[in-house]
DNA sequence: CCGGTTGTTGAACGATCGTTCTTGACTGAC
DNA sequence: GTCAGTCAAGAACGATCGTTCAACAACCGG
């Protein structure tokens, strides 16, 4: 009963999901969720409660659209260069890992929530690079592995248009001899 | 001539940075700023024109005193494992590169002048790795290197405490192999 | 001691912030 | 056809945003 929803609420999300990515959770304002989104102001605090928590449904379907699925692609891979070169191919096409990047950066110090969501992200990387690595690697290097992953997206994020695919895949490389 | 000022203006550019490190550009207040550094508005006006120009007076500061030194550190290393492990030594002390992250992330994609900034520590950093790998090795691999030691501690800023040396030195480790 | 210059002070500006409220439109069940 | 229940629409809330201005205070060279 009662009156049917007039918008498509993941389509909702995802555009907000972009709009915090590329402006960060102070940086975006309700209006422009409004405007980008087009859906009314009281409809959003209706189904979402608060711009906190359509940031926090917004980081939820980035970590299940676009950050699982690409540790899935790295854990399924053969060894470890096959492994960074999957990570290496989600980098110059999609939105990557960039929302995940800045609410590691901006909220999760400030919001546990955030700090759960973003830990679930990072967490299920370094679980796919030390599934790939094998019983016999240190944990440790799972973790750079992931981070390398990570910071190569961040300079991309800084300096526009910059390739980093080609930085993965040297080391890469390089762990291979 | 004129009155002398009643501030010493390399405090307030520190104490700017250190709360432009916590919360962000959009994340900090000019109320914020004029509480913590004990400046009044009007003072922090007349000196920096602009929110946005103490924003990058900080990140100028930070480049200078936090993350040039990390990179001459780097640099000066015998060997990669000693170059790595001067840059993980940085970490668990000290503000290592928070404001240059988190300027990354969010100001970065936005604002020209700050990317423009960043990139000068993100090459720096990458110059340093690129130097003590000798002219053998690709340029590519000292940008992961530099991506990883900025990866962990990005880990480190969404999970508070968290080490990141270990990580870092895993990576050496399995590098000398 | 007196202009000229610079820094400090407190108040105030219009704009925008996140949030709430009221009124009306649309639905399925009775 | 009516009623209870859900959503849409627009206006408006107090609070805070970054910024500016006019008046006062402290220093300099003459």
């Amino acid at each position: 009963m009662g009156r049917p929803r007039a918008f498509d609420e993941d389509e909702a999300v995802e555009a907000a999901a972009r709009l915090f990515a590329a402006h960060g959770f102070e940086g975006t304002s309700v209006d422009d969720l409004v405007s980008a989104l087009g859906v009314h102001r009281g409809s959003l605090y209706k189904v979402f409660g608060s711009k906190r928590g359509l940031y926090l449904a917004a980081l939820r379907r980035h970590l299940d659209r676009d950050v699982l699925p690409l540790t899935r692609a790295v854990a399924g891979a053969a060894d470890l260069p096959a492994a960074l070169a999957q990570a290496a191919a989600a980098y110059d096409s999609g939105p990557a890992a960039g929302l995940l990047l800045l609410s590691a950066a901006e909220r999760a110090p400030l919001d546990p929530d955030t700090a759960a969501l973003v830990e679930e992200g990072l967490a299920a990387l370094e679980a796919a690079f030390a599934g790939v690595l094998g019983d016999g690697a240190a944990p440790p290097l799972a973790e750079a592995l992931a981070a390398t992953v990570l910071g190569v997206r961040l300079r991309g994020r800084a300096a526009e248009g910059r390739p980093g695919a080609a930085a993965v895949l040297a080391l890469a490389d390089r762990l291979t001899r």
